[in-house]
DNA sequence: CACCGAACTTACGCAGCAGTAAGATGAGGG
DNA sequence: CCCTCATCTTACTGCTGCGTAAGTTCGGTG
């Protein structure tokens, strides 16, 4: 039960890149641990082993490092997101893809979800950009698709797209916070499976029916 | 375009519960602006027109009065929801009101769900166990209605509630962050149409489907 | 009308923490 | 071997903002 990142070597010169990536993991983990505003610009260097003035050398001040981290992270979260619905022509599978996208962009890289989905700084404008922007870039890569395919309305479809985004957020995030109650695979499934039971063939019922009642 | 509230009769003294609870708007007014870092305990006093020991007279500290009024407006969703889980015996209607309830609340009290959806002191304990605590408890909800009317698994019906209710939280907030663009009416509608989509006659298709594949 | 207690005020202590001089240290080239 | 420059350190400043000590005003009651 030691520190899980290197404040190993205390005491070790590091050239300049190398220490850069070093600073981005011990910072990513403390403010993933304590959030933006209770995370110390002295824990972040103490956990990469070096003091406070070499991070300095290397960000001009803790909002930046920490835009460093958020803007790497959105990014990811895209890029997996866009790949996702590469990956097939089958919109069906499509849907399984992009829901798997979320769980394991959730699942993997030290919690670092938790930077673009639970940010404490959301107050910021800079920030509060950031994440918007990502949120909406996920929901058009997911829009795009629902438009080709039907003759949804583009605001319809765009709303649709926000609702199935945020379905994903949150049941990834229940769903890890939770762990062990279910096995990854097994929550993916259930939640693209009521995401598509929702969106397929929306053409064919229009705005007045009643659709059974079996619920 | 004066200050919005009771900034009025600087000067006038308050009985004790009147002024608590006077207290308690000018904090929500400025907590939701600025969030709770980022909200002085001088300015909550300033916008309530009196100093800041009255502050302390009816509340020991800022973390308290933020948990009060984070208290009061999670019970107030959980009501909302529950009274429209009761509403009717219809599931397709259930389906409505309960959007329609969390509709309701994103556009009802001066924002106050700015509270309990984004909270920039998720990483206190006590603040994030409330917030998850008010989740749960609108997913159990909904989640005792689907059980009751379909053989779905108490486990898989927990998690399709969860995403549910995150579907409704996410479109919620996003239509009231882009008003204008679409009336409450519709937006609730098309979100509560792909809801119940998703989950009605679950029973009758199995873990194998295909489903079709019309999108 | 004098007194009392609740409601209020000004003015400050104090702690945490971002950011900054100014100086030490060590690896590599001449 | 010594000079240089990048890397790193100790030790500080300054600010912001919560919480408080001590003193003031005003409405009501005997």
């Amino acid at each position: 039960m030691t520190a899980p990142s290197d404040a190993r070597a205390r005491g070790t010169r590091l050239p300049r890149v190398r220490r850069r990536r070093q600073l981005l993991a011990a910072a990513q983990e403390v403010f993933v641990a304590r959030g933006y505003h209770a995370a110390a610009m002295d824990e972040i260097a103490d956990r990469a082993g070096v003091s406070k003035p070499v991070l300095y050398q290397h960000f001009p001040g803790k909002l930046e490092l920490y835009l460093a981290l958020l803007e790497e992270h959105s990014e990811a979260l895209v890029e997996k997101q866009r790949e996702a619905l590469e990956s097939t022509d089958d919109n069906r599978q499509r849907v399984t893809a992009s829901f798997q996208a979320y769980f394991d962009f959730v699942a993997g890289d030290g919690e670092a979800f938790r930077l673009v989905f639970e940010s404490d700084l959301r107050n910021l404008p800079a920030v509060r950009e950031k994440s918007e922007e990502t949120f909406q870039r996920c929901a058009e890569l997911i829009g795009k698709v629902i438009r080709q395919d039907t003759s949804i309305s583009d605001e319809e479809a765009h709303l649709l797209s926000i609702a199935l985004v945020g379905m994903a957020e949150t049941s990834a995030r229940y769903w890890l916070n939770n762990h062990g109650s279910v096995p990854q695979n097994a929550a993916e499934q259930l939640v693209a499976r009521l995401a598509w039971r929702g969106i397929s063939g929306w053409d064919l019922t229009r705005s007045g029916e009643e659709d059974g009642d079996g619920d």
